[in-house]
DNA sequence: CGGAAACTTGAGCAGAGTCAATAATTGTGG
DNA sequence: CCACAATTATTGACTCTGCTCAAGTTTCCG
């Protein structure tokens, strides 16, 4: 039984994990939610088979129906706005949570794309609802999970808006980076699931300009940049550069 | 009794209105609440004296232990970043609901700001929520509003992201003129609470081009502009500038 | 292996920022 | 209630960051 449970927690993709068994549960639902309230949490997630990139995992104005954590792999979502172009809103690493987008009208403002292979959780909204009225705690951890995304996405208003493309670049960089980190992972050696152009996009740039960003971070050996391979070199300089505290 | 019901109704910044009463209560809890329920809502509901042209209504850091609705007036919310700015993060007028970003941290995450004479009703969240666990539409309205908060910031990114000075000031006229009419109140001839400077602040925009836009829309005959006094005078031209659906 | 997509780098340009001077408005205390 | 200080808004001239267009290179994937 336990080598099983370690052959099920091996595979990333594996669809089988429970939540108990999760490695990602203390980001994903952290301590909020206890042992016994685990199980029946774990009773209402689907799990699916995983995505591929450039799946959706749904599409804008697809009716409503569930919140997806991710398990494995990395999700953008974007808006699309009415001369037809894409607006990336979010990357969404392992742990973390999406489409709370759709509570409010029912209907998702934003698509969700994979990035590349990427397994999630489906937690359908209404059933983890109607658990919420029963687990007080779990209540409470969705409003906090929703504030979250609104104190995320002002981070980046605030970004757009006040900071230049070195600034954007080097505060995205380090906010992958911490968010690896808190994954167990190297805070300094990663792989950039997304292009140039989604991190442009994100940020309000254009991809020349992110493209001369890396190079001259590469320059001033602030950054080992390999294609998608990033190596923060100096942390200590890229945090000069930003001039933010990222979460 | 019923002339005693329309003497509390006609002051705007009277604090005894009980949200059976209220005006507002379509936009700010729509339907969702029944009248029964309303009354139990209403008794944790604490109405303060009004706060003046630059009262704050909290500070960033200060705890959480509330959300607002705005009964009268306008209240700007705001960021401080790292190097001490300020970054305008909404505006809010009568009917809407803010402070929703200190529920993640049990803190507040932004500043809250009287920009004129502003009433409103404060709403203890910790009952808020022992509240919602006993009445499941409530519980539905706050997550349809925090999602709302997360949508509307989110068409913020889209707007500071890819849309020039013109396009942004015209999409906050339309805004404010919209939200306007849903109050009944005229959509095409409003005074702004904010200075030049808060709009320039929340579009990403320095305070001397968001005055040249204005002008400059004065001299199409898109708007009649008289300091703070605004009169839309071609919509269909300020949506043509916009290029944007607002809500 | 070959074509498409993604990325890099350069040159020139323009939209919005900066700096600066003036005007208008608001608030305040005598 | 008026006068003056302080704040807020307008307008102009100049600058600069990041965009556009373009060409070339590398990488990915069937």
């Amino acid at each position: 039984m336990t080598s099983n449970v370690i052959a099920k927690t091996r595979c990333h993709h594996n669809s089988q994990i429970s939540c108990g068994d999760c490695r990602l549960s203390s980001i994903c639902l952290p301590i909020s939610v206890h042992v016994d309230e685990l199980d029946r949490l774990d009773e209402i997630i689907q799990r699916g088979r995983p995505l591929h990139k450039g799946d959706h995992l749904y599409h804008a104005n697809d009716p409503f129906t569930s919140v997806y954590a991710v398990r494995s792999g990395t999700i953008k979502s974007i808006r699309i706005t009415n001369d037809g172009e894409e607006q990336v809103t979010g990357f969404y690493l392992p742990g973390e949570i999406l489409g709370m987008d759709g509570i409010a009208r029912n209907v998702h403002t934003n698509a969700a794309i994979a990035l590349e292979t990427t397994s999630v959780c489906e937690i359908p909204f209404s059933r983890m609802e109607e658990l919420s009225l029963k687990i007080p705690s779990l209540q409470r951890h969705f409003f906090q999970l929703m504030s979250q995304e609104i104190t995320t996405d002002q981070q980046l208003i605030t970004l757009l808006s006040k900071n230049s493309a070195e600034e954007r670049v080097a505060a995205l960089l380090l906010s992958i980076s911490s968010r690896n980190h808190r994954r167990q992972l190297s805070a300094s050696l990663f792989r950039l699931a997304m292009s140039r152009a989604d991190i442009g996009n994100y940020l309000g740039l254009t991809v020349e300009t992110v493209s001369r960003v890396l190079s001259r971070f590469q320059k001033q050996d602030v950054l080992k940049v390999d294609k998608k391979e990033i190596e923060i070199l100096s942390l200590g300089g890229l945090k000069k550069i930003a001039r933010v505290d990222v979460s």
